[in-house]
DNA sequence: GGCCGATAGATAGCTTCGCTATACATAGGG
DNA sequence: CCCTATGTATAGCGAAGCTATCTATCGGCC
């Protein structure tokens, strides 16, 4: 069933990079545990898919903005991601182009649907 | 020209009807205005093409969201929109939601690459 | 010994929607 | 007369998150 608190699937488009890169800056990780990250920031929104998740490191390592590593050495075959140095440069620069882009939308809802009312003088 | 300030186009990704039916919600207008004040609002950013307008604003018209009404009184053919009920209760939803997203990247984006950086004591 | 859920990774195909390109029409300035 | 701004509209492209499906290992339970 589709969590009732999972945010639009539309909302996810061009943050999710943004997302993966911020979680593999704060140390390497294999695709299960980015999804268990994600989950757990996400405070019950972000249902990341294995469908989506795969697809997209895979498409952030064909840029070079993550390196992977597989370790074989035990039972489970895991695949490790990193940063790249390109990746953190290109996680600056997203995070700076979303900074910018939330205080927009923060100033066109501020008005419109802001601070619960201001009272009438 | 690609305005070099330009968001990148996935980012407006499900937050592009939030944002027209804010602006819908500041006062009735028509699709050019609207195109006008996003453009405005965006602090150049915000580069909203007609062919992405005009199929938005039909699609959320026709999930009763807003209402048209055409102006012929001019030589200018003018297709007015203004919220409904419905659309004004969908604007504060997806207000929320967008908050709530917003708030989660923020965590997550805040340590990784978070405030300019304080000074070193 | 067998089943099931969690763990771990991958791909195919669908869908949505912002984009470019194009079209049409009017108003005003050079 | 052309060029730009105004004003609306559609067709087709591409990106990427989704569902559905597949493979495989491990541990717990009965």
């Amino acid at each position: 069933m589709k969590e009732k608190d999972a945010f639009p699937r539309e909302l996810l488009r061009g943050s999710l990079d943004l997302m993966v890169l911020s979680v593999l800056a704060e140390e390497p990780r294999y695709g299960y545990l980015v999804q268990k990250r994600l989950r757990e920031a996400g405070g019950g929104g972000l249902q990341i898919q294995a469908g989506t998740l795969y697809p997209l490191l895979h498409r952030l390592e064909a840029d070079r903005l993550i390196r992977s590593r597989w370790d074989d050495s035990t039972g489970r075959r895991r695949k490790w991601y990193e940063l790249t140095a390109k990746g953190r440069r290109q996680l600056e620069k997203q995070a700076r182009e979303w900074r910018r882009y939330a205080e927009c939308i923060g100033r066109l809802l501020g008005p419109a649907v802001g601070p619960p009312e201001p009272a009438p003088s």
